[in-house]
RNA sequence: GGCGGC
DNA sequence: GCCGCCAACATA
């Protein structure tokens, strides 16, 4: 864990200033906080879960509201209104036991968490992203004075340009603070930092750079503080994702969190036709049922964080054509752009989206790519994943393909004949013969009794008869759950729950 | 990705 | 540089 360098903040003058006679808690000195130590964790289960819970809601409130929100004003509103009824913070109301065990919860539940988003680079940056906007937001929404009592206690090394030195550099930084609106010079302070500190500044130009430092106009700050919270927090999850695997054996811990990061919002599912209602959280899992041009596709996104056009076509519309509504889909393709930033997604992508699923011009409602349309137009380029892997890959980079997703190398020698042969689709059947269906004979499933399957002709075809062969035959009671056990029973298991 | 507009 | 509009079609 983080020694904190600044570990004997104390009251300072902070008293006199703001929030009067509000008496100060030495644990938690400001409703703000860097997260640097972590708390003891003398604490019920149920209190663990409900503290990881509202703090869940709260980060993918924030994620609903900046993907809805108008401007900045409405995101504000509504992330503040989630934080009041989940994660509140008082400034001076109540006791302070009180405020005490509300600093508290945010803190512990920041630690959960972080523990529990660690595991994976995808959950490392979404739970990143969304953290620093909390922080953000809480820095915006306390007062000047708590702030600044903040700031302080943090130590971070900002060293205040004296009158002399600032005028030294006059033309310098007044040249780089041109961009702000009505700017006085002589007014303003400025904070020596080091670059490295301020990169977020510097990759705008909105600073005077000279020898390795960075030279920042004071009402900035927040800026610095912002990036100096993120830095801090990625580091200690990386760090955190190295420490894990070593707590995993005998920790009774490691369910617990893997139930967290993968919880959703609490809604139910209806089992209507097919898969349901189908939202981002459950693509992951369901991948496991996915054939192999979209599993391929769905690896893809995930290693880059990005999808060429061609692939996000027939990807959006597959998903589309799974169930995942328009507004999970956006959630969903958000999410899985982890490098974009929000503007960039905004512009780019969310349009095309809403293309996809008639929200747009013409309004027309496309139906999923098939088989056939898939095979022969739109060949894939360079950097492309989408396509017929079956039609597409040399043998080589198929053959590589079927070994790593457990197909045994009689089949793949069969396949890759058909293969040859032309006759993709069949090879594609071939595939979900000895996985999917192999698979669910395996657990005794009833619909499982049959030689042979239908041949595929469409992606979604192939989806939906691998889903089906999961629900009809719960001989075991919703023990689905067992040794093999992979991601995609427990997103079905949650359908049976509910469907009964 | 293509087409189109400023 | 900003933006809009399009493509699809299995299927019990
Ligand atoms: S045959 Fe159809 S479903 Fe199977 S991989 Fe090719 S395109 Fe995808």
């Amino acid at each position: 864990m983080f020694v904190n360098k600044g570990g004997k903040q104390r009251t300072s003058r902070a008293g006199w200033s703001g929030e009067g006679e509000v008496a100060i808690d030495p644990d938690y000195p400001t409703r703000l906080n860097f997260y640097q130590k972590a708390p003891l964790l003398e604490i019920s289960i149920e209190e663990f879960e409900q503290f990881a819970l509202d703090r869940l809601q709260v980060l993918k409130a924030i994620e609903a509201a900046q993907l809805r929100g108008r401007d900045e004003a409405e995101i504000f509103k509504q992330v503040e209104a989630v934080c009041r009824e989940r994660m509140c913070l008082s400034a001076s109301a109540g006791s302070m036991a009180i405020r005490h065990d509300e600093r508290r919860k945010d803190h512990i539940s920041h630690f959960i968490l972080r523990l529990a988003y660690c595991r994976t680079e995808d959950l490392r940056s979404w739970f990143l992203r969304y953290e620093c906007a909390l922080f953000r937001h809480r820095l915006m929404a306390v007062d000047a004075a708590e702030k600044q009592r903040f700031i302080a206690s943090l130590n971070l090394g900002h060293k205040q340009l004296s009158k002399k030195e600032k005028d030294l550099m006059r033309t310098e930084l007044m040249a780089s603070c041109a961009h702000i609106p009505n700017f006085n010079f002589e007014n303003e302070s400025f904070l020596e930092v080091n670059f490295e500190d301020a990169l977020d500044l510097v990759q705008h130009r909105r600073v005077y750079l000279r020898n390795g430092y960075a030279y920042v106009p004071a009402m900035e700050q927040m800026a610095l503080v912002i990036g100096e919270f993120k830095r801090r927090l990625a580091a200690s999850l990386e760090m955190y994702a190295k420490a894990l695997p070593r707590m995993d054996e005998d920790e009774r811990l490691m369910p617990v969190l893997l139930n967290i990061s993968r919880q959703n919002t609490g809604k139910e599912y209806t089992t209507d036709a097919v898969a349901g209602k189908v939202t981002a959280d459950d693509v992951e899992p369901l991948s496991a049922l996915f054939p192999l041009c979209m599993s391929h596709l769905h690896n893809g996104l995930r290693s880059e964080g990005h999808m060429k056009h061609g692939g996000r076509m027939q990807f959006g519309l597959f998903l589309k054509g799974i169930g995942l509504p328009l507004d999970e889909a956006i959630v969903y393709w958000r999410r899985a752009f982890h490098k974009s930033t929000d503007d960039e997604f905004q512009k780019k992508y969310v349009y095309n989206i809403r293309h996809n699923y008639g929200m747009e011009g013409k309004r027309a409602d496309y139906t999923p790519y098939s088989c056939a349309r898939i095979i022969t137009s739109n060949q894939p380029g360079a950097g492309d994943h989408h396509g017929c892997p079956f039609r597409h890959f040399s043998p080589d980079n198929l053959r590589r393909e079927l070994l790593v997703s457990g197909v045994d190398e009689a089949d793949v020698q069969e396949m890759l004949q058909l293969v040859t042969g032309g006759h993709y689709q069949v090879a594609c059947t071939r595939l979900f013969e000895v996985t999917q269906l192999a698979r669910a004979r395996q657990q005794g499933k009833a619909a499982a009794n049959v030689a042979s399957a239908e041949t595929i002709t469409h992606p979604n075809h192939y989806f939906e008869q691998a889903f089906n062969l999961m629900s009809p035959g719960k001989q075991q009671n919703g023990m689905e759950i067992e040794s093999g056990a992979n991601a995609s029973q427990h997103a079905i298991g949650k359908r049976w729950r509910g469907s009964n």
